[in-house]
DNA sequence: GAGTGGTCTAGACCACTTC
DNA sequence: AAGTGGTCTAGACCACTCT
């Protein structure tokens, strides 16, 4: 991370309400911090904004900021992470091993919707790619994702056994940073029993979606049939 | 909404862009746009970063700033509303009658877990509410829901029948506004199936997590069991 | 080198809360 | 009335991209 003032006061802050620096649960007023940090006030502004949008704290015009409660009693029975993650955080590695199987690699013509969703046009081709994702040798989602050609025309069976995503970033120097998903639930079907396996009153957790480049550029459509036990999706939500 | 400027000028960008006013898919650059509405450039950026967060344009820095496509096609196969609502958001009433019925309106001593949650003491009691939610008579989620009493003394069954946010924003002039939520897949139990009127291999979607008020209280512990058929959360992530 | 977005400052004034 | 966060300005300088 880079030595930015507004992430130093962030994690200066941050610090200091886990060390208990604040027992009223409200930080000290901006134009208090703005002094003695010895920065500008927008500064400051900048990282309670940035702390407000995760969930830490709580500003309240005309009284102050606040605290979160939850974020500083950490043994809430919601393991509260604080921010928004979320590409491939149902599949967080704690410790264990992650796998990869490669069920399909081939290459298609795009489909209509894969037109719309990719921003392709008539006669471009796209990877289709199938992969059975393993924690610890243990099946945990099946995952169908289209890529253009165009885009990544040197993928390889290889690469796809590894990482797509640091591949892309390797090779092509851009990040995949943004998604668009949407999650549901099915009961499960007869290949995802097979291959996740589940018995037929077991469900799987759908998340589908489309993971865009820096620059904005659709990189992938992507449907993630995870299996039940391993579904877990958290954020934090605020609305205006 | 309030008269805010750089509201006004996401207004006006969100317009012209779907007026089709930047074919190029790229908007003026900063200075331009500062110079044409008559506005500092902070307020341009604010505006921009605005939009960059709910998707509609990506920031590129040394290149400019573009359109994201998805969001000027709207017949993508995901439908793409921008923001990063959640609230609620998968009992959206597209036109359809809602419905609630009570099933559990009591109080209880308020376990360990809630104490810790929801911020209480010993000795604390809370409401506990579980509720069928209707779509157009037809049953979509099983709700149970945890409320300090100390929060809202007078808390009846009329109100519970009807919205209890609604209540509180009346009564105490607070609004919820944030949520911590994590969403999980189950085979349906007993219960679901009766109330929900699933089968056995029919899963539910959960959701569960708390809910704060405007100055960070928790106000409720929310477990939600929707109906798989029901059960489509949308996000928008974006990460640094 | 020119253009573009990112960070930061210093300060003015407004809106809301609390006393 | 005093204190607190919100909005906005005007301008400086930096980091990156494109050519």
């Amino acid at each position: 991370m880079k030595d930015l003032i507004y992430r130093k006061i962030i994690h200066d802050l941050k610090k200091r309400i886990f060390n208990n620096e604040f027992p009223s649960m409200r930080l000290p007023d901006e134009r208090s911090l703005t002094a003695e940090y010895n920065v500008s006030r927008s500064s400051v502004k900048r990282a309670l904004s940035s702390m407000a949008q995760e969930g830490i704290v709580f500003k309240k015009r005309g009284s102050g900021t606040f605290i979160n409660p939850l974020y500083l009693k950490s043994q809430s029975s919601f393991n509260y992470e604080g921010s928004n993650i979320g590409i491939t955080d149902s599949l967080k590695s704690n410790g264990k091993k992650q796998g990869i199987k490669v069920l399909d690699f081939s290459v298609i013509p795009a489909t209509k919707s894969m037109k719309t969703d990719l921003f392709l046009n008539d006669g471009d081709f796209v990877y289709k790619i199938r992969r059975l994702r393993l924690l610890d040798e243990e099946p945990i989602m099946i995952e169908t994702g289209y890529i253009p050609i165009k885009i990544a025309p040197e993928l390889s069976k290889a690469i796809v056994e590894k990482s797509i995503f640091n591949y892309l970033e390797d090779a092509k120097g851009q990040q995949v940073t943004r998604s668009y998903m949407s999650i549901q639930v099915a009961p499960s079907n007869q290949e995802d029993q097979e291959l996740l396996g589940l018995t037929a009153n077991e469900p799987v957790g759908i998340m589908s979606g489309i993971f865009f480049m820096d620059d904005g550029t659709p990189f992938e459509i992507s449907n993630m049939r995870i299996h039940y036990r391993h579904m877990n999706y958290s954020t934090f939500v605020s609305v205006d």
